[in-house]
RNA sequence: GCCGGCUUAGCUCAGCUGGUAGAGCACCUGAUUUGUAAUCAGGGGGUCAGAGGUUCGAGUCCUCUAGCCGGCACCA
């Protein structure tokens, strides 16, 4: 007797081993036709595998979380086939399921083209008409490599053998075509429905590697049905129109020219959101007990010598020369905040002490590697270092962590996904060095009560990091937030405080950012207010528009008024209809109108017409000008959390 | 940097298989004085990314270069 307990709590018994599909076809027929897979206590496995002993069984249907996982397994398995039937010679290399989708790697000497993803997506269709079964079967090793070898199929032989040694060799196989995977899969190609769409081609190297060969990769993807993926791809669509690059153009924000590849010129719209920005950071820094500073940008080679930066970055520092020496434009602030701490000397009662700077940095980052605001190779951070005892690393991360949370509450951002980025290969330090500094950043996580993720072996080369992400419109992730454990920079460029025993000791450094790159930050922003940017950060504040050319004079009246109350004003006296005055101000996403006529004239009042809002509030001037006021004030970091 | 694609007016895009460049919006001018998301009419505007080649003839075909876009690699 074999006792199973399904998800309702109930249980069955079975006389003997059962397959998933039979288990399921004795609870209801109609179960057995929705069926995709199991779950076998919490595992999920093949609809074809026995249940032999006793476990808790849930069997997967198109509603369940986990049969998208299975879906887009098969599409690219379904994906693999339909290019091996096409493009005879194609070798096959991996194909996982990421968010949304699926992709596999093909090698191939001809390049595909966008055409042929149409020809894949067809061919893909015919193979799910043929609802081929898919099954399972595990080989041995050595056979399985050389089956694959013999067929050509040189990529998928060398990952079996890389396989760790216990782990079963198992084949997927739907019908002529077979392929090496862990599984698990659908039980046949129809499963796998139309509701899928082959979305670009890609080139990726061979195991992430760019000494390695360089693959073509095919992304797509893929849901239950065809409702899901027409919505998916119209939030697609609707995430393109936030897109910071077109937006920036539209609303007169920045733009990027040929002659200064990776940097920005920042247009008087865009900057004056970017001054804003500066000034609430500068603001709640203050607050927190940050100093501000102001170093070169231009500095000789032989410090960045000492700081291990030339050796280590030199490819990507931009340089220039006098007669004598060869200087570097500063990638980073820290060493030249360290020849400031340096100056005079240092006790322990000045510790922690915080150093902070908007310090313009040079990156001479690869021409692929640069997109818009997210990735240019000139930069403001709002850096600073934190110069500390050993013993207080944990408080001021933990206080750094508040502050950086309190500001990303104030900037709409609540989603924020935080790495924990351990020890890479290539570092500067002893390993008892690193143990304690990696030891030192967790305790403080966990007492600021963090959740991470690990991140393994992308630590910076000085140390252990902290790094925090959001999200563009499009789903990609970029780490803005920062900070960073430094036991040996300090020590390296010479730096000491006397501490309580009267010895010299050398401090840690934390490097730290809240928002990172102003350039990345601003460029996030856009997209997550679509352009339609708080009152305090909003470039024009209010525009003043009269029906009528009666009104000018009053009008004037009305933006002076506001003015004289700090608000960034623009009249439109155009002789236009108001309608194309509202829609032009309303596409230009400009908060709040004043709309003038006769009647606002006469009585000394304004119409207010908040963006969007059909509805009118109508007020004395006066009046509009305090309620403006105060709405357009910055956050002050008291906004609760929760909210 | 690597793979692929793209580059036509300020913007969005047409322009078949090579025969001398077009629309909408924007801009300018004129008329219109208008009450909450586009008033009407007229006008100007292009070395078709750059360089070279094939051809009687190139926006269209070929080569190279640059930038951008999508990934990959990189990201102190």
């Amino acid at each position: 007797m074999i006792n199973v307990t399904l998800p309702d709590g109930s249980t069955r018994q079975l006389e003997g081993p059962q397959s998933g599909a039979d288990f399921a076809a004795g609870i209801a027929k109609s179960l057995a036709k929705k069926a995709l897979g199991l779950k076998i206590n919490g595992e999920l496995k093949d609809l074809s595998t026995l249940i032999e002993s006793d476990c808790a069984v849930e069997i997967i249907t198109a509603e369940s979380e986990e049969a998208l996982d299975l879906i887009r397994h098969d599409a690219a398995h379904v994906m693999a086939e339909a290019v091996q039937e096409l493009f005879p010679g194609t070798q096959v290399t991996i194909g996982p399921v990421i968010e949304n989708g699926f992709f596999y790697d093909f090698a191939r000497d001809e390049p595909f083209h966008e055409a042929d993803l149409e020809k894949i997506e067809a061919r893909m269709k015919k193979i799910v008409d043929r609802n081929a079964p898919i099954t399972r079967e595990v080989r041995d090793r050595g056979d399985a490599i050389s089956y694959f070898e013999k067929i050509g199929e040189t990529y998928k032989a060398e990952i079996i053998g890389d396989l760790p040694a216990d782990e079963p060799i198992s084949i997927y196989r739907q019908g002529d075509w077979l392929d090496l995977c862990r599984g698990p899969h659908l039980p046949s190609t129809g499963k796998l429905g139309k509701a899928f769409k082959l979305t670009k081609l890609a080139g990726a190297y061979w195991r992430g590697d760019s000494k390695n060969a360089m693959l073509q990769r095919i992304y797509g993807t893929a849901w239950t049905n065809e409702k899901d993926l027409k919505a998916y791809l119209h939030m697609l669509e609707e995430a393109e129109k936030r897109d910071h690059r077109r937006l920036g153009r539209e609303m007169d924000l920045f733009h990027m020219q040929e002659e200064a590849q990776g940097m920005v010129f920042w247009h008087d719209k865009g900057w004056t959101v970017w001054r804003m920005l500066e000034d609430y950071i500068r603001t709640r820094i203050r607050a927190a007990g940050y100093g501000e500073v102001r170093t070169p940008i231009l500095i000789d080679r032989k410090l960045w010598e000492q700081s291990g930066h030339w050796e280590k970055f030199r490819e990507h520092m931009f340089t220039s020369e006098t007669e004598h020496d060869i200087f570097a434009l500063k990638p980073m602030n820290c060493p030249a905040h360290v020849q400031i701490f340096k100056q005079g000397i240092k006790s322990y009662r000045d510790l922690p002490l915080r150093m902070a700077e908007f310090g313009c940095c040079h990156r001479n980052e690869p021409s692929g590697a640069l997109h818009g605001l997210m990735r240019v190779r000139s930069m403001i951070q709002d850096d600073a270092h934190i110069f500390c005892e050993e013993h207080q690393i944990t408080s001021e991360t933990v206080n750094f962590i508040e502050l950086l949370q309190s500001v990303y509450a104030d900037l709409g951002f609540r989603d924020v996904k935080v790495m924990f980025a351990d020890r890479p290969d290539t570092r500067a330090g002893s390993d008892d060095v690193w143990d304690r500094a990696e030891a030192a950043l967790k305790t403080a996580v966990e007492a600021a009560g963090l959740e991470y993720e690990l991140s393994p072996g992308e630590g910076a080369f000085y140390g252990p990091k902290l790094e925090f992400h959001l999200r563009d419109a499009i789903g990609r992730d970029w780490q803005c937030g920062t900070l960073q454990v430094d036991f040996g920079t300090p020590g390296r460029l010479g730096a000491t405080y006397v501490g309580e025993d009267g010895a010299r000791h050398t401090p840690v450094m934390l490097h730290r950012a809240i928002l990172g790159s102003l350039e990345r930050f601003l460029g996030i922003l856009i997209e997550h207010y679509a352009g339609k940017f708080p009152l305090w950060l909003a470039p024009v504040q209010v525009v003043v528009a009269t029906i009528t050319s009666d009104a000018d004079g009053y009008a004037k009246k009305v933006a002076e008024t506001l003015s004289a109350n700090g608000l960034r004003v623009e009249t439109d006296l155009r002789n236009e209809k108001i309608n194309y005055k509202i829609r032009e101000h309303s596409v230009a996403k400009v908060p709040n109108m004043l709309v003038l006529g006769k009647r606002e004239a006469e009585e000394g009042a304004v119409c207010l017409r908040r963006l969007g809002v059909k509805e009118q509030q109508f007020l004395d001037l006066e009046k509009a000008a305090d309620l403006l006021r105060d709405e357009a004030r910055p956050p002050s970091g008291q906004r609760d959390l929760r909210e």
